[in-house]
DNA sequence: GATGAATGAGGCTTCATTCAT
DNA sequence: TATGAATGAAGCCTCATTCAT
C-alpha cells in the first residue's frame, strides 16, 4: 500500500466519489431531512440540523441538492417505493376474488401505515404540497391516482363478478384509502395526546368496507 | 344622519374603542391570519401581509395578540363553532332512530366540508399541530373527542335498538369521520389536481356506513 | 353645585387646569421618568412605564414634554434643587474658619449621597451625559462647576488664613468630591455586591483631605 | 512571496480559519463594539454599526457572539489585562517602603487613566452595570476587589512599618481610587466642555494621600 | 386637557446560500 | 469533493410619537 492510496481511502471516507458512495450520501441526506422536516415543518426545519444529522458539513448538502425546497421534492419522490407497483402486479395477475384482493389492499395500508418514514412523507405532503406543488403533483400521479386505478379495478371486478353489488368507491376511490390518511395525520397530530392502533381500525375498516360492497341496504 | 351611518361610520372608525369595534378588529385580524397562514403556512405567513389584509398597520396585530404563535392559537380556538354542541343536544333529544341520527351526522360534515375557513382551520391543525400542542390538545379536545363521543352515543343507541348489529366505529369512531378529514386535506393539496366532489364523497360514504352497520355479510 | 360645577370638578381629578395642578403633573411625571431611566437607563425605559407610574396615560405625558429626550433635560434640570445655593451664601456670609467650610461641604455632600433622588441624577448625567450634551452641561454649569467654584474659594480662603498650606484642590477641586461621584456610582452600580458607608467614607475622606490640606510630610 | 506577505494576506483573508484569525476578528468586533457602545450606549448602539466597523456582515458577529449582550460581557472580561497582576506581584515581592508603592500605584492610575480603552470600558461598568449584572460582577471580582485588597495591603505594611499613621483607606480603599474613577467619567462625560488633567489630578491625589497617611493633624 | 388605539420605522437575530480554502 | 466561515435579506416584535375621540 503507497502512501498514495493511503491519502485516497483516507479521502474516500469523506469524499463519495463511486457512485455507490454518493447514493449513499444522497440516502443520507435525505433521511436526515425527512426526519428535521417532520419533525418541525419544511420551513422551520434549518439546514444546519439536516447536515448535522447527516454527518457532513452543511455546505455539501448543495453538492447534492440544488436548495431546500428541491430537497423536499427528491425526498417526496424517492419516497414512494415499489409497493404500489407490486400491489398492481398481483391485481392484474390474479384471479382470486375481489374480496381478498381488497384485503391485500387493507394489509397494504396497514403496512403503509406501520412504516413511520411512509407515514411522514405522507404527512408532509398533506402539509406543504399546497405550498409546493410540485410534490402533490408527485404525490398525486405516483400514489393516489394509482392506487385510485388499483381501487377502482378491483371493485370493478368485484361487480363483474357479482361480489359485489354496491359501487360507491368506484366514484370516490378516497372512501377506500380514507383511513390511511388519517392514521398518517393521528400518528404526527394527535398522538401524544390519544393513542390510535392504526393497525386495527384498518382492519375493521376493510371489513366495513367488505360488507357494504356486498350488502343489501335493508 | 341616521342610527344607521352612525353604526356603519363606528364600524368604519380608525379605533376600536368600543367592545363591538374591539371584537370587530380582531375577528378582521384572525381572518386574515387564517388566510394567511393557510396559503402560506404558519412559518412562512408573514405578519406584514396579515396585518395589511386586515387594513391595519402591522404593530396593531400586537394590541390584540401577544405573539404570532397566540394568534394561530386564539385561530384555531375561536373556529369551533357551535355546530358540534348543537348535534350534542339533537342526539341527546331526539328518538329518532339511530340511522337518521348517523345520516344528520353526515350532514353535519359535509357542511363542515363545505365550509371554507373550517376547512382551513382542520388543515392548519393536521399540518401545525404536532409543532404547537396547543392547538393540536385543543381541538381534540373540542372537536375530535366530542365528535368521537357522539358517534359512539349514536352506534350505541343503534345497536341497542337492534338498528346496527356491528360495532366497528365504537372502537374507531375515526371512520366515521374520516372522509371528513380527507376532503379538508383534499381540497387543499390535490384539489388543483383533480377536483374531489367532497359533498359526494361524505354521502356515499354515510350510504356504505349504514349498509355496514346493519348488514349481514352475505 | 350645579350639575356643571360637578362636572368640572369630576374633570378635574383628571385635569390639571390650574397652575398647581399642572405642576403637581409635572412633577409626577419627572419622578416615575427618573425611576424608570435610572432602572432602566434611558434608551431601555419606556413611556409606557413611565405613564403608569405616574398614573396617567401615555399621551398625557406628551402634553407636557416635547419628547422622552425633552423629559430627561427638564429631569436633569429639576434635580439640582437649592442645596448649592445654600452652600454658596454660607461661604459668603460666614467668616468660619475654612476647616468649618470644607466639613460643612461634607456634610454637604453626605447629604447629597443620601438622597436616593439627587445619587440617581448624578449617575444618570454620568451614564447619559455623552449622549445628551444638554443634561452634561446643564450639570456641569449648575452643579459641577459651582461646587468647584466653591470648594476653591474655601481652599483660598483656608490659605490666606494660614490655616492651609496646601492647594492642590485648587487647581483639582475634583479631588474634594471624588467620593460624591463614587457614592453615587457605587450605590447603582456594586451595591448589590458589596455593600458601601457612603457616609463613613466621605466622613473619612473629609479627616483626610484637612490633614492633608494643613499637613507637613514627616 | 515572502512569509511577511503570507502572514500579512491571511490577516487580510475574508475567512478566519486559523485559531489566530479567529482571534483576529474577535478582537476587531470588540474593539468595534467598545467603540460603540461607549458613544451611543448599549441600548442605542447598533449591531450593523459595530459589524460595519469591524469590517464584517451584520451576521458575522453571530458566529462569535452569541448576542449583543453577550458581545457586552465578553468586551468588559477581555478588558481587564494584567496590570493589576504586575502590580500585585510587584507589592508582594518588593520591600520597598509603603511611600513608594503607593506612588506606583498612583501612576497604575494614571496610567489606566490615559488609555482611552481602559476609560471607556470602566465607563461602560459604570453605566451599564447596574442593568447587566454580569459585568458588574465581573469588574468588580477582577479589578474593584483585587485593587481593595492591594490598596489595603499597601497601606497595612506602612502603618507596620511606622510610615502612615492613619488608615481611613484601609476601611475605604475607595478613597484611593476615586481620581481613576472620576477620570474616567468626566473625560467622556465633561471633556468637552472643560478638559480636565487626569494624570495632574492623580498625581496631585497621591501626593495629597500621602501627606494624609503620614500627617498629623495640627 | 386626557385618553389610549394606531402607527410604522427600526433593531436584533436567524438562516439559506455562496465561496474561499 | 468537502468544508464551514461569511453573507445579507428578511421577519418578528418594540415603542416613541401621533391623533381621533
Amino acid at each position: 500500500m503507497t502512501i498514495w492510496s493511503f491519502s485516497q481511502e483516507a479521502a474516500m471516507s469523506k469524499q463519495a466519489r463511486t457512485p455507490q458512495a454518493r447514493e449513499e450520501r444522497v440516502r443520507a441526506i435525505m433521511a436526515a431531512a425527512l426526519d428535521q422536516f417532520s419533525h418541525a415543518g419544511f420551513q422551520a426545519a434549518r439546514l444546519d440540523d439536516i447536515a448535522a444529522q447527516a454527518g457532513i458539513a452543511k455546505g455539501t448538502v448543495y453538492l447534492y441538492f440544488e436548495s431546500k425546497e428541491r430537497l423536499l421534492e427528491a425526498l417526496v419522490a424517492s419516497a414512494i417505493g415499489a409497493p404500489l407497483e407490486a400491489m398492481e402486479k398481483a391485481v392484474a395477475a390474479s384471479s382470486a376474488p375481489a374480496s381478498d384482493l381488497l384485503r391485500a389492499f387493507g394489509a397494504f395500508m396497514i403496512q403503509a401505515a406501520d412504516d413511520p418514514d411512509r407515514r411522514r412523507v405522507m404527512h408532509l405532503v398533506f402539509s406543504e404540497g399546497a405550498r409546493f406543488p410540485a410534490i402533490a403533483q408527485f404525490h398525486h400521479r405516483e400514489v393516489i391516482s394509482r392506487g385510485a386505478a388499483l381501487i377502482r379495478a378491483i371493485i370493478a371486478r368485484g361487480r363483474a363478478s357479482g361480489e359485489f353489488v354496491h359501487d360507491e368507491p368506484e366514484r370516490f376511490p378516497q372512501l377506500v384509502f380514507a383511513p390511511a390518511l388519517v392514521a398518517a395525520v393521528w400518528l404526527h397530530v394527535f398522538d401524544p395526546i390519544e393513542k390510535l392502533d392504526a393497525t386495527g381500525m384498518i382492519a375493521a375498516h376493510t371489513e366495513m368496507l367488505l360488507r357494504a360492497l356486498k350488502g343489501e341496504a335493508k
